[in-house]
DNA sequence: CCGTTAATGTACGAACTAGTACGTTCACGG
DNA sequence: CCGTGAACGTACTAGTTCGTACATTAACGG
């Protein structure tokens, strides 16, 4: 029948299917942690029963996993198309730390999954397959610019890209995964613009100060 | 009969069993989580049973909050015990996050209750009767230390005590609480002894450089 | 030494939750 | 136009989990 299958007039769909239910699993599961999300509150929000997540998914574990996979494919693929190779050291580093401060500001799911899984010791991760493509893309980037700064004698030499790489991170994810506890403990909202602000110019001085000293 | 109050020899003591019960609660809510958490395991690994746990708490979520307010009671006698008002400004900065450092890698239950507290948006803690008393504490060594720095002409204009700590947080926190992710992605055991004491005097400059520069 | 009450133990229920058995409908090739 | 299988819906179950009604025992004052 004139095959509708490039519409988005089908009845029946596998992959929009599978999509709606992964939106929604990954707002229930970044909202709720994978023990407090519930099977049948993401079956309800989609547009779909909850017979389709176990059709499609498996189970909840199974869920949750593809919902992590998923995450943690778009930081990679964030990652991989930066390009600082042009730019000096100081400002490739400067500039590699806002984009990560920006990723992680435009990606609130992400900071909370990862929260969350590492509650549960990462167990989940661990297992996945996509494990072994996640380390290269966050680092190669950083080593580039290490190696060439260290060349022009500009960086200190005991540093290795993962402490960097932990340094921007730790900025990055602190001030949004526990904005909740800072916000009620000492009144400060993280998300206030002019803030925000500081704080991304602030981690790139941060990081220069620190590598380029004495 | 002689008042056995003193003596550990009572079959019935309000103290000990409450104290039991909370040191119990804590680890099961900081390994699993709120929602995790089951209070009859909590009661199984209990000297008593979960009648009790209702008797003097109320509740699981009672319970949970008495757990989260005893640890960062804990955290507040630490800082509050701190004297660094006779060190020169650089010292004192570098002491102050040393021991910071020390305190959350000894207390590794107190920062997996902050990381859970923050996935259900500090909804509790924002609660809780103690929480007036927290800011002060943690910053006021801090606004002192920075106070004398800047009057010396040593340390920047453009941060205050919030951002400073914000930073030494981070870290501390950051490696110890994605240290499960981080060593699935990355293979670096953050516990490692001897990249921990890289990483404590790594604060220390990295706080320094910064607040110095130029 | 005994009554009162704080402290404790046991057994149970109501509600929830992941997962499934079974039945139905749509799409598409022949 | 019809048979086949993929995609989908409904209703249910087995097991879990928080909380409580009810019974009991130890401590302590008088």
């Amino acid at each position: 029948m004139a095959a509708p299958s490039s519409e988005a007039e089908r009845q029946r769909d596998k992959e929009r299917t599978r999509a709606d239910i992964l939106a929604v699993a990954t707002r229930e599961f970044a909202d709720k942690g994978y023990t407090g999300a519930r099977v049948d509150e993401i079956a309800a929000r989609t547009s779909t029963t909850k017979r389709m997540i176990y059709y499609y998914f498996g189970g909840k574990e199974q869920l949750y996993l593809a919902v992590l996979e998923r995450a943690y494919s778009e930081l990679r693929a964030s990652e991989q198309q930066l390009d600082v190779e042009h730019l000096e050291p100081e400002d490739a580093l400067r500039q590699l730390a806002a984009l990560t401060f920006d990723h992680h500001e435009a990606h609130p799911d992400f900071i909370r999954l990862v929260s969350i899984e590492n509650i549960h010791h990462a167990e989940h991760l661990s297992r996945s397959e996509i494990l072994a493509g996640l380390a290269d893309p966050a680092l190669g980037g950083i080593t580039r610019i290490l190696e060439r700064g260290r060349a022009a004698g500009l960086f200190r030499e005991d540093v290795d890209a993962l402490d960097v790489h932990m340094v921007i991170s730790s900025f990055c994810v602190f001030r949004l995964a526990n904005r909740h506890t800072f916000q009620a403990i000492f009144g400060r909202d993280m998300l206030d613009p002019a803030r925000r602000e500081h704080h991304r110019t602030m981690l790139g001085d941060l990081l220069i100060e620190y590598l380029t000293a004495r």
